[in-house]
DNA sequence: CATGTGCAAGCGGAGAGTAT
DNA sequence: ATACTCTCCGCTTGCACATG
């Protein structure tokens, strides 16, 4: 019934052998690249300088304009709306061409001088279709985010300096720089030999870069084309632009290193998202592309590994760089694998997505972070500094208490709120009414009774949720006997004994909460959202309470699975009985949990725990050396952060280059297919892979049971989203040596079945 | 007056629905 | 898929009233 209405699409474009180049070859443009890829880089309406600039694209943009009309005609008249492309077309070339109209470019051209931060948001304002009443011209892409503040990018550029200085004098790529207030900020620090910009929308942004190119001694060069079509990028890659960079051939062992002399920027911030095929985006597309690149030395990595600096969208960071485990998926593995380190330089600091760790955890990895800054002599200026790394730099360890603060919800800030302000009167209990006056006498007669209902006592609930369990258990499995059986005979026993009480009583011997039975229909508005707003918050402390209890115990359990190792004989006999004991009550303990979504949250924090108290900590988030700085979205057009990630790629283990891609192949063939269920168990996930693939790579994987590594020596209960990445190389490499392995051919018809699911295919296919 | 019975309302669990 | 949100439902409780 609930079908994955991503993930086909996604899987089907990531097996396609033209992955790479699927952005770059859209049919309806086939044509125009043979024609720009025979003629030389003129053609392509490279500027060399002002003069050619301006006349010879403008009669390429003609051309091309003239057809697209054409073709822009027929996909309305289709769909009825805007373009949306369909196979192999996609729309940023559409866009390109559209706002490539030479007509419209004399509008932009014809307005005043850009003067300032708020003369440069006027003139997007207006190039991005102005208000609605002035009836729109768009010359832009109305959805691209640019950057519009100078400051941001110098602090920036402070900040990054360390390691942006060995790029000094280098050659810079720049996809996207729009008005280019970030591009030449990094110009002027990094001095390059050669800045090539390619600019889709060049109507709109020419004015404001012609000033760059025209500037005594220039080394800008624009490309009025979109850098995220492959085909257009590698143009510009040619010995004209980049006369400096030579191919490393394949087989030469620079490809492996890290190229300084080349540096790679790009805006791929859209707001809103452009969902794209199986992709949350256009832009996770282009960063997985660029990625794959990376390893498969295309692009702009033939010339080495090449560094990349990529704005995003604030939500997009998390595709790369989760902060907490449960969003740890293919796409972040595969990025670890490709990078030694990912960094988010700037954003808005806050975690993004909709499932969030345990703050305390936040809190502990943040000033973990700050104390390296402190080391490194990094500092954040005041105004730089987010919501995390200011309480940081407040706390110190002994305030993240075993008290725990949770994850802190939107409505605990109203309930507090109403908390706040009832305890000042701002509103009453009861109604303003005769029945409501009548209620609030009741309520203070009740206040003194004894007979109403109370909190109940610690010991009474449990006796209350075990005797539900039995209730079902005997109802489910009426022969073998229920697991509790003996603690809930001991609980009956001293409720008889009078040990314990229903209910917890105050010091004066009075009940702490009084019944509010047939009084909630006088409450006033305010009260009964107070009223609401505090069972909520009961409910969830309780059921975190309970998490917290369950992944403290299983971490003692954990503990004890280490201290094992390093015992023997009789020690490690009597360990063992223990660890076997305290593990089966710690599972029947969780059985007894009867909504998923609370059992989901113990895992989620041992998950979460666990990736964090490795060395290092699985998350590259949980590795950064530097707090991110503080954007503010006014800093941005429209005011929507983006988020600038820092990738610096590393050569593949040893086994993926070997024999690339078909070594790769099995290794992505492994991540995909264990993480399509991040939860399931290891048990559960390798068997999934190929028949015998479990017991061959339990046993030639050591780390995956050694719970010094971040394993766990049961298979049943470790999840497959913990796997660190020395697992995966293990497993990589045993997989290849493995005499029964599938071959490869195998492999793909096996990826392959899932794809040719037609019902699933339509469902990817929708937006 | 003690005990039984029926009813309304509260409480928390479970599951459906929804957003990302 | 997963987490969040809402609603329903069944069990428990307090209470009124009936019954022995």
């Amino acid at each position: 019934m609930f079908r994955v209405p991503s993930f086909t699409g996604r899987l089907a474009l990531l097996r396609s052998p033209a992955t790479l180049h699927y952005i770059g070859t859209p049919r309806s443009f086939k044509e125009d690249w043979k024609t720009l890829h025979t003629k030389d880089s003129e053609a392509a309406g490279i500027a060399r300088n002002p003069n050619s600039a301006q006349s010879k694209p403008t009669q390429k943009r003609t051309r091309t304009s003239t057809r697209r009309k054409s073709q822009a005609t027929l996909n309305e008249k289709n769909t009825g709306g805007p373009v949306e492309e369909d196979g192999d077309q996609i729309g940023l070339e559409e866009d390109a061409r559209k706002r490539n109209k030479p007509k419209k470019r004399k509008d932009v051209t014809s307005s005043a001088p850009v003067q300032g931060k708020d003369g440069l948001i006027q003139y997007l304002f207006e190039g991005y279709g102005g208000s609605h009443k002035k009836g729109r011209t768009k010359v832009g892409d109305s959805r691209r985010v640019q950057i519009v503040s100078k400051e941001l990018c110098d602090d920036i550029i402070e900040r990054m300096k360390p390691s942006l200085e060995k790029h000094v004098g280098c050659d810079i790529i720049d996809l996207n720089p729009g008005p280019g207030i970030w591009s030449s900020a990094i110009h002027d620090f990094l001095k390059p030999r050669t800045h090539v910009l390619m600019e889709p929308d060049d109507a709109l942004y020419r004015p404001l870069l012609q000033p760059l190119l025209d500037a005594e001694g220039s080394t800008y060069k624009l490309i009025p084309k979109s850098g995220v079509v492959w085909a257009f990028l590698q143009q510009a890659l040619s010995p004209e632009l980049l006369p400096h960079q030579k191919v490393r051939e394949p087989g030469d062992p620079r490809l492996e290193e890290q190229n300084d002399t080349l540096l790679v920027l790009a805006n791929l911030g859209y707001y809103p998202k452009k969902p794209y095929r199986g992709f949350s985006s256009i832009s996770s597309l282009v960063i997985y592309q660029l990625l794959s690149a990376a390893r498969s030395h295309s692009l702009f990595h033939k010339y080495g590994l090449i560094r990349m600096l990529i704005w995003v969208e604030d939500e997009e960071k998390k595709m790369v760089l989760p902060r907490s485990i449960v969003n740890r998926r293919k796409s972040s593995v595969e990025a670890e694998v490709t990078c030694g380190d990912i960094f988010e330089v700037a954003s808005s600091t806050d975690a993004v997505g909709v499932s969030l760790r345990d703050h305390n955890l936040d809190l502990e990895s943040s000033m973990a972070v700050l104390k390296r800054m402190d080391e490194a002599g990094i500092k954040t200026p005041k105004n730089r500094q987010g919501a995390l790394e200011m309480e940081a730099t407040k706390s110190s360890s002994r305030d993240i208490s075993a008290e725990s603060q949770i994850v802190k919800r939107e409505f605990y800030k109203e309930l507090e709120d109403l908390e706040r302000r009832f305890d000042a009167e701002e509103f009453s209990m009861f109604q303003d009414s005769p029945e409501g006056r009548q209620a609030l006498e009741t309520f203070q007669s009740l206040q003194t009774s004894a007979r109403s209902p109370k909190l109940q006592t610690p010991e009474w609930t449990r006796m209350a949720l075990l005797t539900k369990a039995e209730t079902r258990w005997k109802k489910e499995a009426p022969k073998s006997t229920f697991k509790h059986e003996d603690e809930l005979r001991e609980l009956r026993e001293r409720f008889a004994a009078g040990e314990f009480q229903q209910y917890q009583l105050s010091e004066d011997g009075l009940p702490k909460r009084v019944n509010k039975t047939s009084m909630a229909k006088y409450y006033t508005p305010e009260y009964k959202r107070l009223e609401y707003l505090r069972t909520r918050s009961r409910m969830e402390n309780k059921r975190v309470a309970r998490a917290m209890a369950l992944s403290d115990e299983y971490d003692e359990i954990l503990t004890m699975q280490k201290e094992i190792l390093s015992k023997d004989g009789s020690e490690a006999d009597s360990l063992r009985q223990e660890i076997d004991r305290r593990t089966e009550e710690w599972k029947e303990e969780m059985q007894l949990m009867n909504n998923e979504d609370d059992r989901a949250l113990v895992y989620n924090m041992l998950d979460n725990r666990s990736a964090f108290h490795r060395d290092p900590p699985v998350l590259y988030w949980d590795r950064r050396k530097a707090e991110p700085l503080k954007t503010d979205p006014q800093e941005f057009f429209p005011k929507a952060e983006m988020a600038l990630l820092d990738f610096q790629p590393q050569p593949l283990w040893p086994v993926l280059r070997e024999n690339f891609p078909a070594n790769y192949d099995v290794f992505e063939y492994i991540v995909s297919n264990l993480l399509m269920i991040p939860t399931q168990s290891i048990r559960q996930g390798l068997s999934s892979l190929a028949p015998g693939a479990f017991e061959w790579l339990v046993q030639e994987c050591p780390s995956i049971s050694d719970p010094n590594k971040g394993g766990n020596p049961d298979h049943d209960f470790m999840r497959v989203r913990t796997l660190t990445l020395e697992m995966y190389k293990e497993m990589t490499e045993a997989w290849l040596r493995w005499p029964f392995r599938p071959s490869r051919y195998d492999l793909l018809s096996l990826m392959g079945s899932e794809v040719h699911d037609p019902d699933a295919a339509e469902v990817g296919e929708r937006v």
